[in-house]
DNA sequence: GTCTATACGAAGATAGAC
DNA sequence: GTCTATCTTCGTATAGAC
């Protein structure tokens, strides 16, 4: 085989492999994991049938667990991507990432993460592989507020709070076709970090 | 027909109609709307198979937008029950609600009416009807914050915060096995309730 | 109102050729 | 790596008896 081959092999290998991938998320995203058929993730991708079961030894389980971290390893890039400029933009480019997602769906799909959290027909371990991906994304968050100044409790709490604002924002807008919710939610969060900011540096109570 | 068979009758009629509907919003609520299974829903329930299709002419997707509204109506209820103790004591019932409905079931499931938001395989209106249940709790919600001073636009923005917050905390307390986002999410949304009267009471700027 | 049986299709998975 | 064919299971839905 000539390195020439070998690179294109490698090449159609990834690029079947990472198109049914997402799909599957894409199908996540709109029907939640349940709803995720290998039919439909073949429909989608274009990807022949015969390497179903090549790519994915495991079958539909491994399809979606894969799913699952792929598309969460893409928002967690974004995240960290994100995560010099200080929490606060961090919350706005999450928010304008979801919305130019939400609308360019026309609010047919939401976040993968979520919908795989939400539960499956089998393979249990998915729900807890997608609290892993939120749990990350917390910390990655928390590390902000604590750049920001914040101690680490008070980061812990308002970087829970707001990823929890935030995907719910998320399946309150998909589900009311309106990007308002989030838009609301952000505009709250942004004042409960400052209003947070605010009563430490005047060494206030609540 | 007699007064009294008639009586048992109806009940009986109500008892597995009601039966089949607990459990499919049982069912969303473990898997998701898109793994709900008319199968699983009799095993759970006990309901003879022949009578599916007597109470539910529709079938599958009849069973899962009744199961959907039966669910949301009893949250419903819990937050018109709680309205009259203003806001705050109306977000700490719900906070209690949710740990105590995430720990009986061991984590495994969680809200019906999110499920059912995220996405199904057909019946692409039950997203929206799960959105327009959503935005009923919001309204209610509103109704609070209004009747505890808040102007319309603050407490409608508020009261979307406050279930988006909630909402996606149930999603990261199931899928991490535990109550802290849950209370974590509590605190601050307490806090920023707080945070807003105190700007309004004082007629400062943000 | 409920039962059994069954038709029908969809979907996951396997086997062997190319 | 991919194709076709096939097996099997499962799930929805229908029909007709009781």
């Amino acid at each position: 085989m000539t390195p020439a081959t070998g690179a294109a092999t490698a090449t159609k290998r990834c690029d079947t492999r990472k198109k049914m991938l997402v799909s599957a998320a894409q199908v996540m995203r709109e029907r939640g994991a349940a709803g995720v058929t290998i039919d439909e993730v073949l429909a989608r991708s274009g990807a022949p049938r015969g390497s179903v079961y090549y790519h994915f030894p495991e079958g539909r389980n491994q399809i979606l667990a894969e799913a699952l971290r792929y598309s969460g390893e893409s928002i967690t890039e974004m995240i960290d991507d994100a995560s010099g400029w200080g929490a606060k933009a961090l919350l706005r480019e999450f928010i304008e990432f979801w919305e130019r997602l939400l609308a360019e769906g026309d609010f047919t799909a939401g976040c993968p993460v979520v919908a795989a959290a939400i539960g499956c027909n089998d393979e249990p371990t998915l729900s807890a592989d997608a609290g892993a991906i939120l749990g990350r994304w917390c910390t990655a968050l928390t590390r902000a507020f604590v750049n920001d100044g914040f101690d680490d409790d008070d980061a812990a709490s308002l970087a829970v709070t707001s990823i929890a604002a935030l995907e719910g924002a998320v399946v309150l807008s998909r589900s009311t076709r309106s990007t308002d919710p989030l838009r609301q939610v952000g505009d709250q969060l942004e004042f409960l970090v400052k209003a947070r900011e605010f009563v430490i540096r005047n060494k206030i109570g609540q």
